[in-house]
DNA sequence: TCAAAAGTGTTTAGAATACACCCATGG
DNA sequence: CCATGGGTGTATTCTAAACACTTTTGA
């Protein structure tokens, strides 16, 4: 209900909040993610999600792109996809004191090299399948916000965030098979990508070289549609029914 | 990054947590929410989703259990699909002091009637579009949680969640009708159903009136399966893409 | 015998798939 | 002129949608 028993604020074993991040980009063709290595204890020398405390006077998704500008140097969030994965909250997932942790995913199109800064050692790109053993349960905040995302591209438009502003279609499909860990055909991905109003917009008469190779491809633009529909699936593994 | 400097607990302005619950049900036809009245200020006598604090040695998921039972009365937790929704931590939400709530879709198959218990003046099912304006933000959790499940009726096999043990399939399609607000076909809805493995499981030989006139139908039981795929989409509206 | 609800069949249109093929560019 | 990546066309297969029809029950 949301109900306070009275007005005394310290009547409760005190809860800390924090926000910790899954930061993803797409970087030469493989999925990496940011990491920071941990200064103190507990876990000194872990590499975990960046993050921190939900200060008093702002929302955790406040504080999640506080602590992404901090973290990224990234302060231009134009284009930037941040979305609430959920909340972790075991008794024991920090050894210190009881800390409930909303986790967000960030998708960055064209990332910086990050600087360590604050009470991190460092700060590092890396690849997400070398990731890992992380500090706290972010083993499994970064697994989660990997199926989720992989959800989402199949029915929104979440692809384009990882995009520069101008892109090519082969680029746009690279995310979709960086992320599934698939390929695609690449003249039916090209016609359901189009077919769909609003996915991308073209820039006419501009055209990049992408492999240094090849035909000069064209380019376009984030189209501001967010819904997939009918929706782009990914092909069917033995995991799933049917 | 979870990390707590030093290890002082009333450092930190004090953030309480709570859980509140959007308790779904599908009963004669129509979608409808479990809501309580509140017995206490802020907002005394307007109705709210049902919810409390998260104590000192429980999960959001535990206190989401536990305040179910304690407000519905149900302890039979085979069947109930609960899930995380978000969290909402907007510095303003509560009046009073910091809260950051952690809210749950439920859906319940065959829902006894509820007792206004603890701090609740009372609790009652509520038909979903005559609910509201509720206590708190909780009219944007309730529409959030309507969202989420119509979007997850679409690719999982939650809709088994809505109905009791043994079920017909026109009770599973009145499921989908009621929360998406459509009419759908009963032959291809029948047929999609029972080619996706392991939605529904026949119970051999049984059946049952369903409006007191017709055919009686054959039963049905959960399959176990969760996805579904290829997805079950609603019919196309204006207002997404496509 | 009629209304109501379950269940079956069939036809048609659309979408996804799997290819074969052509185009432009750098080496 | 060949390798590389972009772009187009098309036949096939699968799925979804629409709707006519039969079956079984209570009144």
């Amino acid at each position: 209900m949301g109900v306070v028993q009275g007005y005394d604020k310290y009547a409760f074993e005190p809860f800390a909040v924090t926000v910790d991040l899954a930061v993803l980009t797409v970087r030469s063709g493989a999925l990496q993610v940011l990491l920071v290595e941990r200064g103190q204890e507990p876990y000194a020398g872990r590499w975990a999600l960046p993050g921190g405390f939900v200060r008093p006077d702002e929302s955790a998704e406040d504080a999640a792109l506080r602590e992404l500008a901090e973290e990224t140097g990234l302060t231009d969030v134009s284009g930037l996809h941040l979305e609430q994965l959920g909340t972790y909250s075991d008794p024991g997932r920090d050894p210190r004191m009881r800390v409930v942790s909303v986790a967000f995913a960030a998708l960055l199109p064209d990332p910086p090299e990050p600087q360590g800064g604050g009470d991190a050692a460092q700060a590092r790109w890396v690849p997400y399948d070398s990731a890992g053993p992380l500090a706290f349960d972010h083993d499994r905040m970064l697994a989660d916000a990997h199926r989720r995302l992989g959800a989402e591209l199949e029915h929104t438009c979440v692809a384009a965030a990882f995009c520069p502003p101008e892109f090519t279609l082969g680029e746009l499909q690279q995310v979709y098979e960086t992320v599934w860990g698939t390929t695609l055909d690449r003249p039916n991905f090209r016609r359901k990508v189009l077919a769909t109003p609003d996915f991308v917009a073209p820039v006419p008469g501009a055209a990049r070289l992408t492999g240094g190779r090849g035909k000069p491809a064209a380019l376009y633009r984030s189209g501001g549609a967010t819904a997939l529909h009918p929706p782009l699936l990914r092909p069917a593994t033995e995991g799933r029914s049917r």
